[in-house]
DNA sequence: GCTTGACCCTCACGTCGCGGCAGGCCGGAG
DNA sequence: CTCCGGCCTGCCGCGACGTGAGGGTCAAGC
């Protein structure tokens, strides 16, 4: 029930350094001390101690775990309750992090440019400025700029042409599907479901079944993806979505 | 297209200062100055600092980020695989910590202690010593720590006493359920499981249907539980979790 | 042309959360 | 009694900036 700096440190994955720094500025002062003057720890301290680990590991500053710890006003109970909040808060902000990260992965592949804006919108809220004033430049005339990020990329001339006479072979066939009218569950729609996520594959990043439908979605939520969509031929946005479920659901 | 250290601060959420930093450490060097000496940033700079952001949101030093960036064998759609990946793994890491905090707060509801090591558990792995070794204690004879930090809790001893009181009747009677025969997805099952619920919403914590369905599960994966279910009556672990589910979906 | 205020520059010292080492005092095993 | 590992208290250092001080720059309005 008593345990030395050491002990402690061992335990809980920290250093006996930091136990000292927080005895120094009394954020965890060990409940005793030996004839010595060497550190006991008891029970309670070591609970005190999983707390600060805990917010420390979620990036607050110790004199903040200071004022949540001593705050009188809340029980054990209450301190598990918010650090269930605080993580589901962190889980949801990097999933929008994961979402940003497909929604550049998808740009690249279509070799559509985000503004600078749009590049960092993911750390945080924007505050409401012109913000799509100038939206109209996303689209065009960095041709120049393509075309050297594409040779940054590590891909040959070769190879670039080769995945794009794939790609408007697939572009071919799909909107071939949608304007004979098959329907986005057939078997030949799902198929080219299939292929769309071979040619990422293929060409660009790993992308499952979960991955894939998460696309889908997206085509469908972001305008930027259904214009680009929309361009090749009108409904093919919710066409391609609708298929590339259908494909997903019958894999699984 | 040109961009002044204040414009690329407020774009990127980062201060002119955090900008200078970059430029003396070497991080990020504006592609230019001015006449005057005024530092001018274009667009590959911004997609650089983005990078830089990224890498520094999930923690990693200057240092090493610098690496990774000027590593010339990573193409631009490699790093974003690569933070993908990160952004998932972290995930993951904060799902394991939510987990671990669940099963703190089902360890206090049932007064049941962990162990100091089973309390950082979370923090990473545990090299595999005794553990396990002085397993017997954690079970038994801490009642005085356990009535003291009740009150810490916040509970009067009337409140306590009347939980248990509510407590006991619904164990009564979830075992005259199963020795009975009735079904775990019967609808007496599925109201003793709701009643399960409400009684830690009233008594401990928010416990939606999700997290409910998430005890259920941990009962069954987690001996500790399924043990403490065990000596109420055997089998009852596996048909409250059925009885959990069954309720769950029902309600869906 | 001149002021004014917002923005930029370069030092340079301060802060936070420890890491790491020096120099010296315990404490139990042999 | 003597080790060796562990504990103690300074104290300096570092990474990643924050925060002025002291001074030049630039575009807008008079």
């Amino acid at each position: 029930m008593a345990y030395t700096v050491g002990q402690v440190a061992k335990v809980a994955r920290v250093t006996v350094r930091t136990l000292h720094h927080y005895d120094e500025i009394k954020l965890l002062s060990p409940s005793g001390r030996t004839a010595a003057g060497y550190r006991r720890y008891d029970d309670a301290d070591l609970e005190r101690l999983q707390h600060i680990r805990f917010y420390r590991e979620l990036g607050f500053p110790l004199e903040e775990i200071a004022a949540i710890l001593d705050d009188p006003t809340a029980d054990p109970a209450a301190h598990l309750r918010r650090q269930h909040d605080l993580l589901t808060g962190r889980i949801g902000k990097l999933q929008e992090m994961v979402a940003a990260i497909e929604i550049a992965m998808e740009a690249r592949r279509m070799e559509l440019n985000l503004t600078p804006e749009e590049r960092f919108e993911v750390f945080g809220d924007v505050d409401p400025d012109e913000h799509a004033e100038e939206a109209r430049e996303r689209w065009g005339d960095t041709e120049a700029y393509r075309v050297s990020t594409r040779r940054a990329a590590g891909y040959s001339k070769e190879d670039w042409l080769r995945h794009k006479a794939e790609q408007d072979d697939w572009n071919r066939r799909i909107v071939a599907a949608l304007t004979s009218g098959r329907p986005a569950d057939s078997a030949e729609a799902k198929a080219l479901a299939e292929e769309h996520r071979q040619l990422i594959v293929r060409w660009f990043y790993d992308c499952s079944y979960e991955v894939h439908t998460g696309l889908a979605d997206m085509y469908l939520a972001d305008p930027r993806f259904t214009a680009y969509y929309e361009t090749i031929a009108p409904g093919l946005a919710e066409y391609l979505a609708e298929a590339i479920h259908a494909n997903a659901i019958s894999r699984a």
